[in-house]
DNA sequence: CCAAAAGTGTTTGCTCTACACCCATGG
DNA sequence: CCATGGGTGTAGAGCAAACACTTTTGG
């Protein structure tokens, strides 16, 4: 079998000339909106699964870094650019489409809550929408199965690490900030406790402003700058 | 450019019609051996990197699950079946490879100390050899990046897993899982500290039997049989 | 009996948790 | 002045870290 051989290097004594898999990304795309977790989906207009909802996603180009395609493709379906993206994890069983072999490497993205999102019908042919993550409906592939590992995941790194920013609009009180947390845990939080914690990992700072609203008005924050860098310096997943 | 078109099924319309990048597998494979952490590396034989050393690994076959894979390269590089294995990070960038676009999916591997290793020039023409992993040559391609992360990757999880186990015998005493910790974290630990947290674990179970040598011997533990079960569910990546 | 490694508890500081009341504003 | 959400401190428990001597065997 001689495939791709128009593709290969002919200085490159190597062997390249066997049939490959093709390389997709999927992103799964968090937000809390409505008070609720939710993840961004598509629906399918092709076959195989026509008319079901699948993780947003397409191949990858041949000279695109793989971070850079899930970045384009959550763009395409959402307008959203620069959110916090990271690796999930790369699913490749030989039978997980019908097609034929298609590996995927899988992204999860965190966008805030405040983002304009160009959902319900992009300018991509296909519709896109929130689901809340406890009301999916049925998933094309195995993508069931990544976005359960991609909210097991969003929730371990939310103790340990300072994600939870990412999801809220760059300024935030810090009430707001508890209330995503309590939402994706989905346990409630003590209030004094959970300042405690936040303000001692010292990532993020008091602001001279106000959100004002029924009651009395709550201080903003948000993350110190180079607080930024060093989520991703801390980040166990490079 | 119409590529890949052979191997499409041609009862369902989508585009595959585009030049795919080549996908490998890399696996790095730990050990602890002679007091040192170490990394098995094999000598290239070809250019790119011809005389070089470099991770095991190569292309996945088109019916090959991701992990077969890679338990496939570490079987024919050592002999080692059964090992520990794991998902690192899958590492894309377009210039990795001189051939052209190659995505690689890195796992890693944990060989217990007394697997019997056919390194040193396998059956593979390649030859195979243990580095430590202070004192590796230098490296093919971006296997010196993918190292750094399997190790960073290999502490962390020491921390909060039982997973050290796995680079040792069947059974084996305290001192010498001990020892296995204070190489692979390079810093060293209260005795009974130590022993009271993995006793406290739950995982291992004394053995009547003793290690015998110089002083007084040792008794011998194993993991308990469901706890390499709980090894699996406790793991972060699937 | 001596060398060598195995084995064993307690104290102390710290971190995490539980818990209830006053404050500032808008209507 | 009342309803609404914002903001604050302390005591007790459980956990982690520091630390030194006795025991068993082989030579």
């Amino acid at each position: 079998m001689l495939l791709n051989s128009d593709t290969r290097d002919k200085t490159m004594p190597y062997c390249y000339e066997y049939p490959r898999p093709a390389v997709t990304v999927d992103v799964i795309a968090f937000t809390v909106r409505e008070g609720r977790l939710q993840v961004l989906l598509v629906q399918r207009e092709r076959p195989p699964f026509a008319g079901a909802w699948a993780l947003p996603g397409g191949f990858v180009g041949m000279e695109e870094p793989l971070e850079a395609a899930a970045a384009r493709e959550l763009a395409e379906e959402t307008g959203v650019e620069g959110a916090y993206l990271e690796q999930l994890y790369t699913y490749g069983a030989p039978d997980r489409d019908p097609r034929g072999r298609v590996i995927t490497v899988a992204y999860f993205a965190l966008i805030p809550a405040d983002a304009p999102v160009r959902a319900e019908g992009g300018d991509d042919a296909a519709q896109a929408r929130w689901f809340p993550i406890n009301a999916l409906p049925d998933l094309a592939f195995d993508h069931a199965e990544i976005i359960a590992y991609a909210l097991r995941r969003l929730r371990y790194k939310l103790e340990y690490t300072a994600v939870g920013f990412q999801l809220l609009p760059e300024t935030f009180t810090l009430s707001e900030l508890q209330r995503v947390y309590e939402i994706i845990l989905g346990e409630s939080l003590d209030k004094r406790n959970f300042r405690r914690r936040i303000l001692k990992a010292d990532i993020i700072e008091p602001l001279d402003a106000f959100r004002t609203g029924e009651g009395r008005p709550a201080r903003l924050y948000r993350y110190k700058p180079d607080a930024v860098a060093e989520v991703k310096a801390r980040r166990l997943f490079p």
